[in-house]
DNA sequence: TATGAATGAGCTTTCATTCAT
DNA sequence: GATGAATGAAAGCTCATTCAT
């Protein structure tokens, strides 16, 4: 019996699914991959340990999920928001504006989104194809829009791709600095020191 | 029977200990830190497991050896190259330089350098102090430079400690891309695509 | 779903951790402890390694889990026995007789509890509390029936204290050439004879 | 060039096998046998772990050796002892108080004493016959001079050979009492209730 | 579907013993 | 003879994963 196209087994595996993600990000965020155990985020989502393998196939399948689910979310965010912005200048600012608010909002998918970024590039090759995918889908986002940029000639003639990891690497740099506590500003003067930093980078 | 200083053990305790971690960074930068085991490590070296435990007193400590090991010739070559520059734009690009060059030349380091960035924050009590000390040396290394350039009125009033971190993100961005092989590029192009954005965006 | 008070689950892991006790006790009392492995026992218990650790936390918790069994038994029926007697002459021959007869009936609980006196001894700190505690209790037992006795004329005045380790003492000593095989009578004939000395030995 | 009958060589071998025995008595009587190391033994020896290995072929031989040493020396002064005195009564008092002295003037031996008789009993096999035969050498001793009593009508008719344990089992358990700081009366007054308790036992 | 007991491979670490110097 | 670096066999313990209930 489909339920808008979904039947009921299919909610509550959803909803099991989604709980299960939620338990997983607090474990790894707080722990590292390592460090946390399947009992761990069992115990955190208030089931036993078995039934954390119906719905994940092994402890690195729920990271790569925890890690897609966020990243899937973001995407979406930073997609609404360029829609909305017409000028390359606008839609720069917009980019670093909502990546650094998301992470400052969610600080437990940052930790496991910045720790993958260790290991998932010391071995590329264990990392599924579509999180490496995901990565770079923002890099050409951004890279879509400095190519604009420099058509209009709001932007200099630069190397788009390496500017557009730059700009992402200043971004992930800025939030590290907040979660380390290291940065004592209020988020919107981190993010217009990124800002100025970037627009006095690549403006024509 | 001292020679020169040094007597025969010392001298053998010396190559040993050298020669474990080269071998351990080795495995650590393939494997990471988890994946690798101390048997890995025994057998690149080409000794016994037992071995390894006579200079290292844990899996661990070999670890941080070589991650002090690097960060510390990292810093001396720093520091030289900054005392035989006298301009604070000469002396950002001499860091700039001297970094990427340096890890150009020595991934395996890289690799562990980077990917302790990774679980070093998001776990910094595990890490030994002086090994945060050294991440944090290096930071204040290039804000002095920075101070002293806005001093001399080269560079503008900017937040120093951020900009200098934002430097090493940058730096460290672009030696990603090229052990990830998306730079295509030669170093020099990569060393002055960043001095270039550093410049722009700091410059008075 | 309790039954008589126990759920399914307590009541299989009481079973389990029965049968390993069981298993464990063989192992040690054969082996000692240093040279029981945690795989022996598991073997003789039919299970694997890992399952031990479900029960007991480390090896060493199953060697005093087993000295504070038998501990416990042996205390239980000497209080029982003692109970039922009334004249110190009488209870005391019931202590000796029912000592030499629970480690006779359980020669696997005598030799743990034997060794354990020795590295117990040597190192008296390593021990649990309650394990010394439980050695006291006896010999306070004994102790408060000689006094009893001496208050009511039947035993000549003496050091309760060490009388009561001395007799302790001499029960050990049997059991000890029983199982060695150095005494070929039958128990009754050792008891009697324990019994004879001692009371000679402090009678008034 | 033998000396005295022995070469030069032999009396250095002599010297550091009792050297090194010192070290091994005070390191075994600390930690016990398990817990001591053939470094802990070559540390306190201020010797190299190989130069142990010249002197004794394994951790298990020196410890037989150290046991074997004690027994040889109490023997010989229980045997010197008891030739001097001429009644059994004597020469039972002599046997307890040698005894109880000999511990008591060297704890470190009587740790080692004590605590092999738990292991050794456990595993009598892995025992050298010529361990076990001291301990029985000590008991026909006493036997023979129980016996003697019997005969000149001093002593009761009784199990001489259980007997002759017993009294050892007593001594024992007094000298287990002051190395564990149970004891506070002297050493005089100890020996007296021993002996007290004995000749109570099994006199005619 | 949910459970959690059971598994066992695999890890780090220790240390008695050997042997080239 | 003396050394101590090297060995490698074990051992205790963990935990991702499976599967009978």
């Amino acid at each position: 019996m489909p339920i808008l196209g979904k039947t009921r087994k299919e909610v509550i595996k959803e909803f099991r699914t989604a709980e299960l993600m939620g338990a997983a990000r607090k474990v790894f965020a707080e722990k590292g991959f390592h460090a946390s155990t399947v009992d761990d985020i069992a115990t955190a989502a208030g089931v036993s340990k078995g039934t954390v393998y119906l719905y994940y196939k092994s402890k690195q399948d729920i990271y790569w999920a925890a890690l897609k689910h966020g990243l899937t979310e973001l995407h979406a965010e930073i997609q609404a928001r360029l829609a909305s912005e017409e000028a390359p200048e606008n839609k720069i600012r917009a980019f670093i504006e909502i990546k650094i608010q998301y992470f400052e909002a969610d600080r437990d998918f940052f930790r496991i989104y910045f720790s993958e970024l260790g290991s998932g590039f010391t071995h590329p090759d264990q990392m599924p194809h579509y999180i490496e995918e995901m990565y770079l889908e923002q890099a050409r986002t951004l890279e879509a829009v400095l190519q604009r940029g420099i058509q209009c000639g709001a932007i200099r003639e630069i190397r788009t791709d390496t500017a557009a990891v730059a700009i992402s690497d200043l971004i992930r740099g800025i939030i590290v600095q907040r979660v380390l506590g290291w940065s004592k500003k209020d988020v919107e003067s981190d993010i217009n020191f990124v800002i100025d930093l970037v627009w006095r980078g690549i403006a024509a």
